[in-house]
DNA sequence: AGGCTGAGTTTATTTTTATATACTCAGCTA
DNA sequence: TAGCTGAGTATATAAAAATAAACTCAGCCT
């Protein structure tokens, strides 16, 4: 256990420590799908959307808001087009999860797991998820290497090796 | 195995199935935790910090909209104010997190790692996530209720109690 | 050739955020 | 009792984001 660990410590990481708020894994996440609409995206494309006016019907979104966070989307790598045709009709983009979106789901597990807790309809969820192989409920978990399903108040957080402390100012 | 789930499904949920976006426990989660700062404030919660100018100084959010997302996060109980006192000082109020809080910790947990794998600094990432316990890495992960671990594309979809379909426009 | 459709782009307007500054208010300290 | 401090509130302005509606453009269909 590190030095600045021991004694009197409450609170996850040393009191005190000024780090640089911006130099920070969830502020760049969000810097990416934080803005207005992007989840809810991802969310239609997890649920099989692939069309640009499947977005915009099921999503009720402004056409411009859209296109623009399907471009951010696919410039970051998290979604990429293909070309799809449907019979009658030319060749149109579809909008296809990478395995680099696919590790977004995770933490939309967990929003969608907090609002089914607290803020679900009375009836209930509206979607359920479900392990393809056995039919159980999926859920998201936090979990240390060795197994353990570890609760909020059981974590540490620990300056790791890109933790430099802020420029004085 | 649900009927519509036989024969050429290859998305998550029934195509065409025409739920109301906003009936949904992710679009409700985000409703109260999806504005600009929200999230940091709840991390540096979890690093932490308590005061009202901790917040300001490490974040750099303007006081005012610092103070509306304080009061959005008790208002839902995410956040409880309590007061302490520093020798010398009155008493102030202290924002501390609650077991509701806590379960946003998955989601958030969930944005940290992906931020890690894909957006990190060369170094590495800035904090590393420890089981108080053991120690080991703890991480954000999927699973089922028979405890295998869930990649996404073995996860389905289904409809859940509340989901009815869109009104017809 | 003319119409239709999906997938956007453009432009104008409104709403949110951001920034900056001044102000309040309680209680500790000099 | 006057000043200082932390935790806000209030107000004004500027910048950014969201919304709404009209417009473009390619290619299929008649």
């Amino acid at each position: 256990m590190d030095a600045w660990m021991e004694s009197g410590m409450e609170s996850a990481v040393a009191p005190r420590l000024d780090r640089d708020a911006s130099n920070c894994s969830i502020a760049r996440t969000l810097e990416i799908v934080g803005e207005k609409w992007t989840i809810l995206i991802l969310r239609e494309v997890w649920y099989g959307s692939f069309r640009f006016s499947d977005f915009e019907r099921v999503l009720g979104c402004p056409r411009n808001l859209l296109a623009a966070r399907l471009r951010m989307l696919v410039e970051q790598g998290i979604l990429v087009t293909e070309a799809y045709k449907e019979p009658g009709s030319r060749s149109r983009p579809k909008y296809v999860i990478t395995p680099k979106g696919m590790d977004l789901v995770p933490a939309v597990m967990g929003l969608l797991q907090w609002g089914d807790r607290y803020r679900a309809a009375p009836e209930g969820p509206t979607v359920l998820v479900r392990h393809r192989g056995c039919g159980a409920r999926v859920e998201a978990q936090t979990r240390c290497d060795h197994g353990h399903h570890v609760q909020a108040h059981d974590m540490e957080s620990v300056p790791g090796p890109a933790c430099l402390p802020k420029p004085a100012q």
